[in-house]
DNA sequence: ACTCTTTAACGAACGTCATTCGTTAATGCG
DNA sequence: CGCATTAACGAATGACGTTCGTTAAAGAGT
């Protein structure tokens, strides 16, 4: 009934805009840099994204999906408790949360930039978490819920401070030294565990 | 030798600012509605600030250095060491991470967008660190420096989180939660310790 | 009191962006 | 073979931070 969207365009969009995203940060890069990468006119962007804030989150949510995927092997494959959340608190903090390639960069700014329209679908967030939550239950088959909840919320907290110093304070605290002080209160939430069933 | 800058504007326009940013936030202020406010030309207001940056860090700074100075009275006010960490991190989290009036807020838009030239002195960030360092000092007497630095830095870390998530990501994580999981952690370590010495 | 110099103050630009508009022409449908 | 839809595009539009050019206030030197 009329003429059709052209799917090539739209993940040339989306492959120009990434690139760019990781080069300069979400600010800096601007609309008719990624139209001119993409081969295609600025007013035509907004055939396929209705804002740039949509762009910017059409590139991280699959980034993030598929890292988390990868921590999640990666944690199960472990084959000690300690193992498990080493790798989980590392892997999340400075694999994902402190990432160079300036993703999550990308998501700070697109954050602290939106105006009142633009909205992001929170199901990403949940997804994140209850994949956190699962890696946990692995981990630590018989902890508690109540415990089990204040670890995810933890690490969830830990990778938004991570996520807000790595871009916005670069260098300013040794991003291993909160990693470590992290990994140091879990390690007691869990020895305090195993003690009182002793 | 010349005219004399009028610090009675100066203070206007900082006045202005701080109420705008709580209003509105750091981006949706604009520097011609901070100059009507303070009344005066918005060419006029870089003859006192260098930047919109610059004027954020003139009202964040002297606003968190009194509210942790709050904190800190009522911390060391305290009689167990349980209500000191307990009122430390309620105060620092619930109570200016995640403030209402706005000015973390302010001060994560103010990051997002820095410009390469936008530079902000880190003996603010060093100054917050060492006073917490040393409420959890007057807290923990007996601890050891390890565990008095991974408490620093992960309520550092904390505080980042809940900054960036009240001002992100509204509402869609409870705060609270957060902030139990975190006591949960610390009272662990705590806990952990006196065991060890009993 | 009278210059001279410095610079606060201001209105008018400037440059940069995200976004929208007006128009053209592909493309699928009856 | 028209007709309606809409992808595509170049040219606006509207905001906003910052700079420019000019004016005049006000301290220093004589």
């Amino acid at each position: 009934m009329a003429r059709q969207k052209n799917e090539q365009i739209r993940t040339a969009i989306m492959e120009a805009a990434q690139q760019l995203f990781m080069e300069k940060g979400y600010i800096a890069t601007t609309i008719s840099s990624i139209a001119r990468a993409a081969g295609t006119s600025q007013s035509n962007v907004y055939v396929y994204f209705s804002s740039k804030f949509e762009i910017a989150f059409a590139v991280f949510d699959p980034w993030l999906r598929a890292r988390v995927a990868e921590l999640e092997k990666r944690v199960m494959a472990q084959e000690t408790p300690e193992e498990s959340l080493r790798s989980l608190i590392d892997g999340l903090l400075h694999g994902i949360a402190a990432d160079r390639s300036g993703q999550t960069l990308t998501l700070v700014q697109a954050l602290a930039t939106a105006k009142p329209g633009d909205e992001y679908n929170p199901e990403l967030l949940i997804w994140t978490m209850s994949r956190i939550h699962h890696m946990i239950g692995g981990a630590l088959p018989s902890s508690d819920p109540t415990e089990r909840n204040a670890l995810t919320h933890s690490l969830m907290l830990a990778f938004d401070g991570i996520a807000l110093r790595q871009n916005l304070r670069r260098g300013e605290i040794e991003d291993g030294l909160s990693v470590d002080a992290l990994y140091m209160m879990v390690q007691a939430l869990v020895e305090r565990r195993s003690q009182a069933r002793s």
